[in-house]
DNA sequence: GCGACAG
DNA sequence: ATCTTGTCGC
């Protein structure tokens, strides 16, 4: 697919100055509210999952008439996993999507290019996001949803790579970070979460948004049993575009299937290992 | 100057 | 992100 807003090209040749102004300009056109066709309860990590975490123990609720696999299976939605990795030295980066449909790939691409500009907190989208829109150049079918490797909204201008992508091709995305990179947690993260507990990521001074205002949420999508001795670090997840901040963690959390990170993560991560290695490690 | 920082 | 063997635990 082809950016719908091509003025928001993250051009690496930027002064720091413009690439903020840009970013600015970028999260006001970024919906953090959910606006997107398909039912969330449609989206799943695998064909023909109900392995849901503990979100609450609610009662077992089918409103079907009983046939095998009525949840929407016949239009499940399309899920594309983004994500990034580097060869010769950095000296180029590869973007990988892996395109899945209720757990089944239905289509891989990737891009290679040379890499511009170093990595800096808060730029990220200069570095890599020029990849990941070639690569998305490359893929045929329409995703109906984007998880991206790094920060959405959680983000000091909030407008993290997820957002900058989803809104420059207008497709709901969401971000997922294994860090945080801005915001505070609404409660200390040092006490150990259960696995499907999500605490909210807010912002503060050093976010241009509402003091307090939820942008995004620190998600134990994995988590041993015996947290004492062994434990595992949570998930950030904030909207990119089209997605509120708790649709997006529900949307992880259905995307998760027994690992930390969501599978269309995997699948992205493990395709861009292969590039990497065919590439020229 | 101090602190803090996705991939 | 990347450099890397063994190793602890379920």
């Amino acid at each position: 697919m082809t950016p719908v807003r091509p003025e928001f090209a993250p051009d690496p040749s930027l002064s720091r100055a413009e690439m903020e102004e840009l970013q600015r300009d970028l999260a006001a056109e970024a919906l953090f509210e959910d606006d997107f066709e398909f039912d969330p309860a449609s989206i799943s990590a695998s064909a023909g999952d109900s392995t849901q975490t503990t979100l609450g123990g609610s009662a077992p609720d089918e409103s079907s008439d009983g046939s095998p696999g009525d949840s929407g299976e016949t239009t499940a939605p399309i899920v594309a996993g983004v994500d990034q990795a580097f060869a010769a030295d950095g000296e180029k980066a590869v973007s990988a999507i892996v395109a899945s449909r209720g757990g089944e790939v239905v289509e891989r691409v990737h891009a290679v290019e040379p890499t511009e500009i170093p990595y800096i907190p808060g730029l990220l989208s200069f570095r890599e996001g020029g990849a990941i829109l070639s690569a998305f150049e490359e893929l045929s079918v329409e995703p109906d949803l984007a998880v991206v490797d790094g920060s959405g909204r959680i983000h000091f201008r909030q407008a993290g790579i997820a957002t900058h992508v989803g809104v420059m091709l207008d497709l709901p995305a969401i971000g997922v970070a294994k860090n945080l990179l801005c915001g505070r947690p609404a409660e200390s993260l040092d006490d150990y979460l259960r696995e499907g507990e999500r605490v909210p990521i807010e912002a503060d001074d050093s976010v241009t948004a509402p003091e307090g205002t939820v942008i995004g949420h620190a998600y134990q999508s994995r988590q041993y049993d015996n947290p004492q001795k062994r434990h595992v670090n949570p998930l950030y997840v904030s909207p990119g575009h089209r997605v509120s901040a708790d649709t997006a963690t529900d949307l992880v959390g259905r995307l998760c299937a027994g690992y930390k990170l969501p599978e269309p993560t995997r699948l992205a991560d493990q395709f861009a290992d292969e590039v990497k290695a065919e590439v020229g490690d």
